[in-house]
RNA sequence: CGGGGCGUAGCGUAGUGGCUAGCGCGCCUGCUUUGGGAGCAGGAGACCGGGAGUUCGAAUCUCCCCGCCCCGACCA
């Protein structure tokens, strides 16, 4: 039984100066974290006693799945991390340090390296896998900025998995049992959340999915069909366009447009000369960047940007990108800045990528690579060739879903879990292979998994609170039912006593407020803030015989009798 | 890393050149009080983020450093 009189716990009456988002406030003020500096936070015994539920769910699923737990370090040697090149890769997002004999050691951000290597010394023969394995343990990343209290850290706590295939048809499977555990996890954690297919990035490998726990100071964007369910990362949002049907336009035309670098000033312009109707939409807008040394130009309908993210995540084999510079025009001249259209991108030794609105047959109207000088009736497929589509254009809200053609919603939210279908990259690069059937060696395939445990903690606060404090899931919740004792009197505080020991002798969890000194009103302000989801007041009531049972989530009250109560709270509790 | 803001007791804050750094919460002692963050009286707790400087005098002005928060960049 906890006891509010000894509790480690300091409630604060002032929302904390440095906290903004609801989850840092209330994980503050209640009593249950503390920082201790930037993205690094103890835990205070309500803290983590709700942090071990937490993780004690997920160890519940993730073993009720087979996959088996191990343990690792935080510090590790440089040496597997430089076989994979990301100890120069991560950058200074690695916490580094050395020990006494000037030898390097890193604070592991994640441990695929070890996992693979945890395998690779044990197993050689494909009849040993799959194997799925996991540890929950502290990741330590240098964030180039923490915040929002523990959503995002510098050190964390992650429940990471891995998995071990001898072939393709292995790793679907394998990461197929991870999905499905990490729906039931979620579920069970009581988060509301959404599965998004993701771009696999620096991680490597190729399918990817993000779990996300929608809550509007979430730092991640995402698309989501409210009709159909489709949802998506931002980037990995897919265009969908059907085929130009329209009229065949007539043959290029170029037209002066002195002063017009901009397409507002564009349009302006041909609604003056030509007699209206024209929007930004129809025409299209020529982004100039450098890959890797390598000039493009990015397709757009002027009525968008591109989306750098997006571009980034979608151009496939590109480590630098950039938007053009003035010295970029300089040295390319047939390029006329504010007027460059695709017409002459062969000529000009342009690679063209373009959005898929961008579509074969539509005609636009763009620069003409002469100053002051348009063109329209510039027809895709006809008068330029695009190289390669690419989804670079900004995703907008009422874009078209490519599932169901519904327009889609924008919303944010918390990234709670992330699955990856990593291949062979780790396993190559740390030689881990077995034999086959036919004792051939074969590189094994692997999938790697996450849940941010403490992240999670504060995810559900998110969905879980209101003005006045947290609102607790019971499994999460320090305990499953608060008991308050009220008066002056020693009756309410025995009787309160007599009550918390009977249900916990059934199997309740208890937090018993037995403080003498503390007024009433502190006692409800501090259950309600603490977020325990069930308040049983012992106390005036107690005079017809009755104590209050109270819901923390709905406000809803009832007198139970004191006789037998504790039988009646484990029905309510368990209802 | 760019932009903005902040640093005074455990927490929230006032004090913009002047004498002993003020208030609220919390904490300690006593009395009263006990169904919505009680009242009265007394008390403890601060090298005013650090260093250097200007000045008769610095929490207050100047410079440097450190730390923290927010927006952006970045990010399993």
């Amino acid at each position: 039984m906890l006891r509010m009189s000894s509790l480690l716990l300091r409630t604060l009456r002032d929302d904390p100066a440095d906290a903004e988002v609801a989850s840092h406030r209330l994980l503050v003020r209640a009593g249950y974290v503390r920082r201790i500096a930037a993205g690094i936070y103890s835990w205070l015994p309500l803290g983590y006693m709700t942090f071990r539920n937490i993780e004690r769910v997920i160890r519940e699923e993730m073993d009720g799945a087979g996959f088996q737990e191990v343990h690792f370090p935080s510090l590790l040697p440089k040496e597997p991390y430089e076989r994979t090149n990301r100890w120069s890769e991560y950058g200074p997002e690695l916490f580094r340090l050395q020990d006494r004999k000037k030898n390097d050691y890193l604070l592991g951000p994640t441990h695929e390296e070890m996992f693979t290597l945890m395998v690779k010394g044990e197993y050689s023969s494909y009849k040993d896998l799959p194997l799925s394995i996991y540890q929950i343990q502290a990741k330590f990343r240098d964030e180039p900025r923490p915040r929002s209290g523990i959503i995002r850290g510098r050190e964390f706590i992650m429940k990471d998995s891995y998995s071990f295939d001898i072939d393709d048809a292995g790793l679907q499977t394998s990461y197929q049992a991870h999905r499905d555990a990490y729906v039931k996890t979620f579920t069970r954690l009581g988060l509301s959340f959404n599965i998004v297919s993701a771009q696999a990035g620096a991680m490597g490998g190729s399918k990817s999915e993000e779990f996300l726990a929608p809550c509007p100071t979430g730092e991640d964007t995402y698309v989501l069909c409210e009709k159909c369910g489709y949802a998506a990362n931002v980037e990995a949002m897919v265009t969908k366009v059907d085929p130009y049907t329209g009229d065949t336009a007539p043959a290029m035309e170029n037209f002066a447009s002195p002063n017009t670098p901009t397409i507002d000033s564009l349009v302006d312009l041909m609604n003056a000369t030509f007699g209206g109707g024209y929007t930004a939409e129809m025409t299209l807008k020529n982004i100039l960047l450098m890959a890797d040394d390598q000039p493009i130009s990015v397709l757009v309908p002027g009525d968008r940007e591109v989306d750098l993210k997006r571009l980034g995540a979608n151009l496939k084999g590109v480590q630098d990108l950039r938007l053009f510079e003035e010295g970029d025009f300089a040295k390319r001249p047939g390029l006329v800045k504010g007027y460059v259209g695709p017409q002459d991108a062969k000529k000009l030794g342009l690679t063209l990528y373009a959005d898929p609105r961008v579509v074969e047959g539509s005609h636009w109207v763009t620069g003409a690579n002469i100053k002051d000088t348009h063109t329209r009736y510039v027809v895709a497929g006809r008068d330029f060739i695009v190289d390669e589509y690419i989804e670079a254009a900004e995703v907008r809200a009422g874009d078209i879903c490519p599932e169901c053609k519904t327009p889609v919603v924008i919303d944010r939210a918390i990234e709670i879990g992330h699955i990856f279908q990593l291949g062979r990259k780790y396993a190559q690069a740390l030689d881990l292979t077995v034999l086959d059937k036919d004792g051939k060696s074969q590189v094994v395939t692997m999938g790697s998994y996450g849940i941010g445990v403490s992240r999670a903690v504060a995810a559900i606060a998110e969905q879980n609170h209101d003005e006045i404090g947290l609102i607790w899931p019971r499994e999460i919740a320090p305990a499953d039912i608060h008991i308050v004792a009220t008066g002056r009197d020693d009756l309410p505080f025995d009787t309160a006593e007599q009550i918390a020991k009977e249900c916990e002798s059934i199997g309740l969890r208890v937090m018993f407020d037995d403080r003498r000194d503390a007024s009433p009103g502190v006692k409800f302000k501090d259950a309600e803030l603490i977020g325990i989801p069930f308040i049983v007041i012992v106390g005036k009531a107690l005079a017809d015989g009755k104590i209050e049972f109270r819901y923390r989530k709905s406000g809803e009250k009832v007198e139970i009798s004191a006789e037998g109560a504790a039988k009646e709270i484990q029905t309510r509790v368990l209802a």
